[in-house]
DNA sequence: GCAAGGTC
C-alpha cells in the first residue's frame, strides 16, 4: 500500500479522485477521513493533515545547579544541554534544582529574571494534532512507501517534514518521496506523481527556524511586557514579529495625525437655477480653496446683487471604468471591510461558506481564473437566484465569456468564486451578505466596462467664475451587478454655452484641512501585504489580536494609550521588533537556509543573540516602562467609586500571589476590598441592577464571559446552600450528617462540605459557575453524591470527587469533555506528584503547552488503545 | 491563557 500525505483533507480527496480511475472509497482511520483507491494496479490511500501537526515549544524545565550549570529535560526525559553565554549573571534564585520555567502558559511561573535564560531555552516539537498523528502512524505501519504531497511552499515542506518525523517513529525504514504540484488538474497531478522528487530538508529547516524565532521573540517580549506591570490574568500584553510592526503602523499614523497642523481655508458655494426645481444645482467657486479670508470676502462682495450667471463653457468627457479583477483573499477582505464586515469576520464567514460548498477555497493569492474553470456553468448555477437572473441571462447570450485578470497569478487555487447557488432563504443573513459580494464580483469580472460621462460647466457671475461638475453613468456595464463602492450620480441639468441661469446667491464656509485618514481594517490588511507582514491566512487574525489585547479600538483604527505605550517602550529599547524589516531580514535568512548557504542553527542562534541584546536594553528600564504603562493600565482597572471614601475602586493584582481583587485607590487610608473569582476580569460601565454597585465581566478559563456584581453580599450573588446528600464518611461511623453545596464569600470558591467538616474533613470541590441541584444518586465508584450542574450549555451530571476511580478510566474522561474534567485535569496537573494519573483526554487537552509528563502519558495511553 | 503559521 502506498500512503499519500496532504496538507488538508480537501487536497487528500481531490488527489484521490484525480489519480483513481473509479471513484475513491471514503474511509476513516480513527476519526480522520482517508481515501482509498487503486492506481496502476496498486492499493493507495490518501490522508489529509490539518496544517501543522507538530508545534515547537520550550521544553518543560530548565534547571540550574552549581555543578552542572543549566540543563533541560525534554518530554521523553532525555537530558538536553543548554549553552548559555558566560556574560549572563547566575540567577538570584539559585536554589538547588528548582525549575524556573515549568509551564509556558501559566502566568504564575513567569519571572522577569528568568527572561535572559528563556532567550536560550531549548525548544522541541510537541504533537499538536494528536488524533491525526495517531491515524497517520496507524497507516504508516501498514504502508510499503510514502509520498509527501503537502502544498508546494515553505510551510508545506515543513508540514511534510513534520509528518515524516511522525511516520519514521513507527516505520523508520519506509521509502519516502515528495510530490510537487501547484494545481489540482488531472494532468498536473499525474505528472507530479510520476516524477516524484526528494523532500527538501533545507526548505523545511527554513520554515522551522521561522517557527523558533517567532516563538522565542514572542515569548520573551510578551512576558517582559506582561510582567513589567502585572495587571492580572487575562491581561497579557503581547508582542510579536508581525503584530508589533503592525501596531507600530497604526501608532505612526496616529502620530502623523497629532503632528498635523490644520490650515484654514474658505469655500464659496453658489446656488443656481430656480429653487426647488429640477434645474437647481450648486457649484463651487473656481478658486476651490481661498487661503485668505480677505480674498474670499472680496469674491463674496463681487457677487453681491447678482441675480444671473452665464454659462461660459460646457465640456463633456467620457471615461470607461474597467470591471474589477477576480477576488483573492486580500481583495475580498478589503471589499468586505468597505461593506462593514471586518477581515476576521469575513474569513470566518468565508470558511463557513466554503465548508458548505457555496464558494471556492478562500485562502488564495491568485487573481486569474484558470482555463479549466467553466465560467458559463458557474453563471448558470447561480442564475437561479432571482437577483442575478436577468444579468446572468444577458451574459449567457454571449457566445464566449471572457474574464478580467488580476496582477497576481498562481495555479494552486482559483480566485474566490461562487460554486453553488445561494439565496437569502437558503443561508443566514451575514453569510448571504458575503456570498452576495462574492457572487456579484464573479459576475462583474465577466462583464463589460462601465462608461461614465463627466460634465464640467464653467459659469460666470459678475466677474467671478464657478465650476460645476456632474457624473452620469451612461453604460452601466458591470456596475449593474456590482454596485459596491459606487459614487452616487451627480446629475447636472442640460446646460449649453451662452445660457443664462438664475443665481440665488452664494455662501462662504470656513473649513480646515484634514489630517491624514486613519487605517480602516481593509486598508491595514493591504498595507501589511505591501510590507510583507503576515500571510493571507494570518493578517486578519493579527489585527483581531491587537483588538483583543486592547492595543487598538474602533474602525477606522485608533491606537489606545496602552498600544501607544507598548509601542513606544519597545521602539525605544527593542527597536528590532517594531520594524517590518525584521520580517524581510528573516525572509532573506530563510532563503539562505533553503539554498544551503546557511543553517537553521546559525540563523536561530544569531537571532537569539540579537534578542539578548534587546532584552539587555529593556531589563534595566523596568521602572521606566512600568511608569509608561501605568496610566494606560489604570484606565482599564477602574471599576467605580468606593462606597466608603469615594476614591476610585480598581482591579488589582496581589504582588505576592498575583491573584486578583478589587481595592480602593485610597489604600492604606481606606481598606475597602472585594474578592474576585479567578479568570480574566474586565470593568463594565453598567451598575448592578440589584444594589447599584459596580459590576465586572468575568471570563474564567474556557468559559463564556458573565457579568457579576462586585459585592459578595449583593442579592444577585447570593446562592442558597443546597443539601446534596449524606456524608459517606460519617455514615460509616454510624453518624448522620448532611453534605451541603456552598460558596465561600471571601474566596468565591464553591464546594461541597459535610456539616461536620471539622470532625470528618469530608469535602469536594465544585465548578465555579452553573446552578447546583441535588440528585438522589451517589457515585457508584466512590460513594460521593452526584449533583447536576446547569450551565449555559445545559445540565450535566457530575461526581464532584477528584480522586474518584471513575475519572481514571479513559472512557469516562473522553465522554466528559466538560469543565469538570478540565478543572480536575488542571488541579491534578498542579499536583505534580499525581501527574501520572492524568487521563488521556486531560493530557491531550493540556499537553499542547503543558508539562512533559502529561504529553508522555498521552503517548502511553494512546498506545495502550 | 505567550508568536505565527498552517487548517477546521
Amino acid at each position: 500500500m502506498k500512503l499519500v500525505v496532504t496538507e488538508k483533507n480537501d487536497a487528500a480527496e481531490k488527489i484521490a479522485r484525480l489519480l483513481s480511475s473509479s471513484a475513491p472509497k471514503k474511509d476513516k482511520v480513527f476519526s480522520t477521513p482517508v481515501y482509498r483507491f487503486e492506481h496502476q494496479g496498486e492499493e493507495w490511500v490518501t490522508i489529509g493533515l490539518r496544517g501543522h501537526i507538530l508545534e515547537p515549544n520550550f521544553t518543560e524545565q530548565l534547571t540550574y545547579t552549581k555543578k552542572a550549570g543549566w540543563s533541560g529535560v525534554d518530554a521523553s526525559g532525555n537530558h538536553l544541554s543548554v549553552t548559555l553565554p558566560k556574560t549572563l549573571p547566575v540567577p538570584p534564585f539559585n536554589t538547588r534544582r528548582k525549575p524556573f520555567m515549568p509551564d509556558g502558559i501559566d502566568l504564575k511561573t513567569w519571572k522577569m529574571d528568568a527572561l535572559p535564560y528563556l532567550v536560550y531555552a531549548p525548544i522541541e516539537k510537541l504533537p499538536k494534532e494528536k488524533d491525526i498523528i495517531r491515524s497517520l502512524k496507524n497507516l504508516a505501519k501498514k504502508c510499503s512507501s510514502v509520498i509527501i504531497a503537502t502544498d508546494f511552499d515553505r510551510e508545506g515542506e515543513l508540514i511534510g517534514a513534520d509528518a515524516l518525523s511522525c511516520i519514521y517513529d513507527v516505520a523508520p525504514n519506509v521509502p519516502v518521496q515528495r510530490a510537487r504540484y501547484s494545481s489540482f488538474t488531472k494532468a498536473e497531478i499525474e505528472e507530479s506523481f510520476s516524477h516524484l522528487v526528494e523532500l527538501d530538508n533545507n526548505l523545511a529547516a527554513a520554515g522551522a527556524s521561522r517557527q523558533d524565532i517567532d516563538l522565542i521573540w514572542g515569548a520573551v517580549l510578551t512576558r517582559y511586557l506582561t510582567l513589567v506591570k502585572f495587571a492580572g490574568y487575562g491581561n497579557v500584553r503581547s508582542s510579536g514579529r508581525v503584530q508589533t510592526p503592525t501596531l507600530a503602523l497604526i501608532v505612526a499614523k496616529e502620530r502623523e495625525r497629532m503632528a498635523f497642523v490644520p490650515e484654514d481655508y474658505w469655500v464659496i458655494q453658489g446656488e443656481f437655477g430656480e429653487e426647488n426645481s429640477t434645474d437647481a444645482f450648486s457649484s463651487t467657486h473656481a478658486t476651490a480653496r481661498f487661503k485668505q479670508l480677505e480674498a474670499a470676502q472680496a469674491a463674496m462682495q463681487a457677487l453681491e446683487g447678482a441675480t444671473h450667471g452665464r454659462v461660459a463653457c460646457v465640456t463633456r468627457k467620457k471615461r470607461t471604468v474597467a470591471p474589477p479583477a477576480p477576488f483573492n483573499t486580500t481583495s475580498l477582505m478589503a471589499a468586505a471591510s468597505a461593506e462593514g464586515i471586518s477581515p476576521a469576520r469575513c474569513m470566518r464567514l468565508a470558511e463557513s461558506l466554503y465548508m458548505d460548498g457555496y464558494i471556492s477555497y478562500p485562502r488564495v493569492d491568485n487573481t486569474v481564473y484558470p482555463s479549466t474553470l467553466n465560467l458559463k456553468d458557474t453563471v448558470r448555477a447561480i442564475a437561479k437566484n432571482p437577483a442575478y437572473t436577468p444579468f446572468c441571462e444577458q451574459l449567457l447570450k454571449q457566445p464566449k465569456l471572457s474574464a478580467t485578470r488580476g496582477k497576481q497569478q498562481t495555479t494552486d487555487h482559483p480566485p474566490i468564486y461562487p460554486t453553488a447557488l445561494a439565496t437569502p432563504e437558503m443561508i443566514d443573513a451575514p453569510r448571504y451578505k458575503l456570498y452576495n459580494l462574492i457572487a456579484r464580483r464573479f459576475l462583474a469580472t465577466l462583464s463589460s466596462p462601465a462608461v461614465i460621462e463627466g460634465t464640467k460647466v464653467d459659469l460666470t457671475v459678475n466677474d467671478q467664475s464657478f465650476v460645476a461638475k456632474g457624473d452620469v453613468l451612461r453604460v452601466p456595464g458591470f456596475r449593474e451587478i456590482y454596485p459596491f463602492g459606487l459614487k452616487r450620480d451627480e446629475q447636472l441639468p442640460a446646460l449649453h454655452e451662452g445660457d443664462t441661469v438664475v443665481f440665488r446667491g452664494a455662501t462662504c464656509t470656513h473649513k480646515q484641512t484634514e489630517p491624514p485618514a486613519r487605517y480602516s481594517q481593509g486598508r491595514l490588511i493591504q498595507e501589511m501585504e505591501k510590507l510583507g507582514l503576515g500571510t493571507k491566512s494570518t493578517r486578519h487574525s493579527i489585527i483581531e489580536r491587537l483588538y483583543n489585547v486592547k492595543y487598538i479600538v474602533n474602525d477606522p483604527i485608533e491606537p489606545c494609550s496602552l498600544g501607544i505605550a507598548v509601542c513606544d517602550a519597545l521602539d525605544k529599547y527593542a527597536p528590532h521588533i517594531t520594524h517590518p524589516e525584521m520580517t524581510s531580514q528573516l525572509e532573506e535568512e530563510m532563503n539562505s537556509i533553503a539554498t544551503g548557504a546557511s543553517t537553521k542553527q546559525n540563523v536561530v542562534s544569531d537571532s537569539r543573540s540579537l534578542l539578548a541584546d534587546q532584552l539587555e536594553a529593556l531589563l534595566p528600564h523596568v521602572e521606566e516602562v512600568k511608569e509608561a504603562l501605568a496610566d494606560a493600565v489604570a484606565a482599564y482597572a477602574y471599576v467605580g467609586k468606593c462606597p466608603k471614601c469615594g476614591k476610585d475602586l480598581q482591579i488589582r493584582a496581589s504582588q505576592k500571589t498575583r491573584s486578583m481583587f478589587i481595592g480602593c485607590a485610597g489604600w492604606p487610608d481606606c481598606d475597602v476590598t472585594y474578592p474576585l473569582p479567578s479568570g480574566k476580569i474586565e470593568a463594565v460601565d453598567e451598575l448592578c441592577p440589584a444594589c447599584g454597585m459596580p459590576q465586572v465581566k468575568v471570563t474564567a478559563f474556557r468559559t463564556k464571559p458573565r457579568i457579576m456584581c462586585i459585592d459578595p453580599a449583593c442579592a444577585s450573588n447570593k446562592e442558597p446552600d443546597v443539601v446534596v446528600g449524606e456524608c459517606p464518611v460519617c455514615k460509616e461511623q454510624g453518624k448522620h450528617a448532611k453534605l451541603i453545596a456552598q460558596r465561600n464569600p471571601r474566596t468565591l470558591k464553591r464546594f461541597i462540605r459535610c456539616e461536620n467538616y471539622d470532625d470528618c474533613q469530608t469535602g469536594y470541590p465544585l465548578p465555579q459557575y452553573g446552578a447546583i441541584t441535588a440528585t438522589d444518586e451517589v457515585c457508584e465508584h466512590c460513594g460521593a453524591p452526584l449533583v447536576i450542574v446547569t450551565t449555559t450549555r445545559g445540565p450535566w451530571k457530575l461526581c464532584p470527587n477528584f480522586s474518584c476511580p471513575s475519572k481514571e478510566t479513559e472512557e469516562a474522561s473522553i465522554k466528559k469533555r466538560t469543565s469538570s474534567s478540565r478543572k480536575s485535569a488542571r488541579s491534578q496537573a498542579s499536583k505534580t506528584g499525581k501527574a501520572g494519573k492524568v487521563t488521556a483526554t486531560k493530557a491531550s487537552k493540556t499537553a499542547k503547552t503543558t508539562t512533559a509528563k502529561a504529553g508522555k502519558v498521552a503517548k502511553t495511553t494512546s498506545r495502550k488503545k
